[in-house]
DNA sequence: ACTTGTTTGTCAGGGCAGAAAACAAATTAG
DNA sequence: CTAATTTGTTTTCTGCCCTGACAAACAAGT
């Protein structure tokens, strides 16, 4: 592009005076948000652990109360000397997120406040393999009306939608699940099923809204990475510095077809030893002699946790699988931390062992901490929880978004 | 990109007007400094291009040229009707980068001035494994000095010294060396063995600089690409979004160490099967029928342009593993593009049919375009001129570290 | 109870950076 | 030579944060 070889874009555009008041308020919304419900802080607090004026942090405080976003709670007694400051807090009767679910068994809905937490939470077991897209969408919709008007009656107004689905939403063209092969779906817009039009959500990969959820939930501290889910394909998220990483076109994260056998099984997708074929949740039930009926995941931990010898055998398999596989992601990208979530969560006894093992023989050059490899805290709430999350962090992000009311 | 700009930490801290007019120096610069050197473009086309006012981009462009980054070059008759404007150019008389190198056979020095053009250029072929580390950087010092003094001459001034090595630099402690395997160093720090304290240069991993070199300096577009460089070892490097990354603790893109035959050849490193035993330098050579004599890898690239059944087959051999251990790559990252660099380049010819094939075969999912993998223009190149790169750059994404003169 | 010292939140003044609008300068078109 | 057009600068204005000062609200000591 450059002959020269020159800058591409330094930062993005010019910055103005009003990017500087949206990024401050981002910054003191956001150090509130970050110290958690416990502690209040106050003006001058915020000031000090920001480096702004306690004049600008009052302008700032000033703004996002009259946005909605902060409230200011009872004068506590400090104890120490001096005059009390005045505990601010993120409202929890304001602006909220409604997350939607549509998953292989069943449908959901939730709303979060500001600060993070569930107020309302809804999921519905249901078949919707292979069921017309309009139809499910229909019902994942009312769903979600029902939360929101529940939501209401907390006093929170849903400021954004997002809906989480088993399937790839390529960054080229937002509002499009292009394929989702476990539903069944092909180049559905959920747009063009929607009841109200002013309430469509936008659609993204459950994998990665679960790594995203881990991460803003989570209490662990890595800012870099690897979120592993399997749901009947095996899905990757990569956080990269506190960002989701979506690749060039929007399809990073495709461990499940990382061949880790060469020469092994074949895969329906023409290669040859995916790592699906070792450790995809078919090839495990069937390894350890189970058909899909009810909650197979559950029955196979139940198994397994009475000793039966194929689920064994079939989980340590799937886990030196995935070991093999994760090796090479360890040896890549150098992540702080492998989480395995979704359906691997629950199995996570039997699994990390060899996982363990197998991580250890391969990542030799910088070994790594066997610490870093654990189970989501989530499980396959993950996702759901993550798509409520994603408006309300965004609105932290920017407050600006916020009506002045 | 619905997902994005939702981190934890807001943008780090708050923003200030001094933030504000930084970032628009270098969005200043950076336009006239993207746009090459021959159009020379006006305050006018900057406040178009950026969205500037025309004030606004006077002062900035004031203060540029002040600091000495930009001059103003000759009214060119446009042809246009109304008042001509003053072409704006980068500076070639002013602020440089100094890029040093210590290879495993050579030592290298360059300078390159703020538009990214190489105006000094040293290359001294010298065997530096196993030597005393104090006595290479004493000697790469005296190249980086003479290199200096030539440039000056040119009416460059060296603003930043990055030396470039085959060998890691953890993110945690820069300046530090940890290991360098092919030079036999460990724990090396170059300000404990540089002759003048002033002069003191920031040592960074090779595969790295050859992979920001390509990103600046090439024709593609590509924004998230791997970077391959076979140098004894095999290192890949991640551009992300026009950004190193260098994983949590800096070790990411230790592709050599990738599996990718299970259960194949041992590996020193303790592991089996990883890439390098099948497509590192040593491996193929000796797969080759080559002793380490001269360039190998020029003698290499003879042989199978002559249609040597032996070089042929190693390389296909190498070609197939590297296209294996990519498979994986991309399918983790799914990158805009795959580069082959440093030796590789050279062997480019040969390699990338195997690669090719193993990758159409390996990641079907989303089909990866041919195109996409192609070899460094800069090859063994790269390395040296990204480091002298490293300073023009930042000293472009920051206009105030230049001194005012 | 009262004073003192401390911390908090706000207010007024100043500086800085970009936006908006007006103006002088330099060129082409007729 | 005049009109039109584009450029670059100057002037005025606005918005934002910082500095410094001040009133308010508390604890501790007398």
């Amino acid at each position: 592009m450059a002959v020269g070889g020159v800058s591409r874009h330094p930062e993005g555009g010019p910055a103005s005076q009003q990017d500087m008041r949206r990024q401050n308020l981002a910054v003191v919304l956001g150090t509130i948000a970050g110290q958690g419900p416990l502690t209040g802080l106050s003006r001058a607090d915020v000031a000090g652990l920001t480096g702004l004026t306690r004049a600008a942090v009052s302008s700032l405080v000033d703004e996002l109360i009259g946005r909605g976003a902060l409230t200011e709670a009872e004068t506590a007694p400090s104890g120490r000397v001096g005059r009390p400051g005045r505990a601010l807090a993120v409202s929890d009767r304001g602006p909220a997120g409604l997350g939607l679910e549509v998953g292989v068994t069943h449908l959901g809905a939730c709303v979060v406040d500001l600060r993070g937490e569930p107020r309302v939470w809804r999921r519905v077991e249901q078949a919707n393999a292979g069921r017309p897209a309009g139809e499910v969408l229909a019902e994942v919709a009312a769903l979600g009306a029902e939360a929101q008007a529940e939501a209401a009656g907390l006093g929170l107004r849903v400021e954004g939608r997002v809906l989480a689905v088993p399937g790839v939403v390529p960054s080229a063209e937002p509002g499009l699940v292009e394929h989702a092969p476990n539903l069944g779906w092909h180049a559905v817009r959920p747009a063009d099923h929607w009841p109200d039009p002013d309430a469509v959500p936008e659609p993204e990969n459950e994998a990665n809204l679960g790594a995203l959820a881990e991460y803003w939930q989570a209490e662990h501290d890595a800012e870099t990475f690897v979120h592993v889910s399997a749901e009947a394909g095996i899905g990757a998220a990569l956080i990269v510095d506190g960002q989701l990483f979506r690749g060039a076109r929007g399809f990073a994260g495709e461990l499940g077809h990382i061949p880790v056998h060469p020469d092994g099984l074949p895969c329906p997708c023409g290669s040859r030893g995916c790592l699906e074929q070792y450790a995809g949740e078919a090839a495990v039930l069937r390894e350890a002699g189970l058909a899909g009926a009810g909650d197979p995941v559950a029955l196979l931990a139940e198994r397994a946790g009475a000793g039966d010898p194929a689920a064994l055998r079939a989980l340590d398999r799937a886990g030196r699988a995935l070991g093999l596989a994760l090796a090479s992601a360890v040896n890549l990208i150098d992540p702080d931390a492998l989480v395995l979530g979704g359906a691997y969560a629950e199995l996570a006894d039997w699994l990390l062992p060899a996982v363990r093992a197998e991580l250890a023989a391969r990542v030799t050059v910088r070994p790594w901490p066997p610490g870093a490899l654990r189970p989501s805290a989530l499980g396959r709430r993950g996702a759901l929880l993550g798509a409520a999350l994603l408006t309300t962090r965004q609105l932290i992000a920017d407050p600006t978004r916020l009506p002045l009311a």
